[in-house]
DNA sequence: GCGACAG
DNA sequence: ATCTTGTCGC
């Protein structure tokens, strides 16, 4: 499989790519949701999937890969740098996840294939995407209290929700990556972060990606 | 044209 | 993402 090595073959990768995304609601309630997330330094960087029981929140398996990075950061191409790794360390799971909750955005990206989005496409696995600043789109004011959300509006389309995971913290922004509807997918965020800010699949992934940074 | 810009 | 101290609060 070919991967991109410019800005602009990655860009027809998402243009190509983007029509497959599927925005419905697939099988029964997850059972294994698994964090992603990927910790860098210098050009050397570490993945991290860990698998939560989506009811205990216990873990239940975790994948740690190192690398070397590949890709640039580019704002809209963000996922060509993180995918590659992601994919390995996904492979190393014992356990298929039921949802993949992603660090960074789905829908809501200027070409409507974020990270989350690619991630689904890829691996076919349900996908959501948790983000902690916007990226595209803006939205009116939330409740103070957890479990308030707005629309994430871009152009004229609800790409995402701005979503209070907490009583008086920032909100998290959450969009479909694949496989999902909106309203599930906030629904899964406000289930995985029942004490912080961010998901507990998001805080165990960040911990095991930065502690497999400092192995190697 | 100018600034803003997931992690 | 990462560079970085102390500090307020449960």
């Amino acid at each position: 499989m070919d991967w991109p090595s410019t800005a602009a073959e990655a860009i027809a990768v998402q243009e190509k790519l983007r029509g497959l995304v599927e925005v419905v609601d697939v099988g029964p309630a997850p059972r294994y949701v698994a964090g992603l997330d990927v910790a860098y330094e210098g050009d050397r960087l570490a993945a991290a999937v860990v698998v939560l029981d989506r009811m205990t929140l216990d873990e239940v398996d975790r994948a740690v890969v190192r690398g070397a990075t590949t890709f640039p950061y580019v704002p809209g191409l963000f996922a060509f740098r993180e995918v590659p790794a992601l994919l390995t360390a996904l492979e190393q799971l014992t356990t298929v996840p039921d949802l993949l909750v992603c660090d960074g955005q789905g829908l809501a990206h200027p070409r409507r294939f974020g990270l989350a989005c690619h991630l689904g496409v890829l691996t076919g696995i349900p996908a959501i995407g948790v983000a902690k600043t916007t990226f595209v789109g803006a939205h009116g004011r939330l409740g103070w209290e957890r479990g308030a959300t707005a629309e994430l509006v871009d152009g004229d389309e609800v790409v995402g929700a701005a979503v209070r995971t907490q009583d008086g913290v920032k909100p998290v922004y959450v969009s479909v990556g694949h496989r999902v509807t909106l309203p599930t997918a906030v629904q899964r965020v406000l289930e995985l972060a029942p004490h912080y800010r961010l998901p507990e699949t998001t805080k165990q992934a960040d911990r095991a990606c930065r502690d497999g940074l400092l192995d190697g």
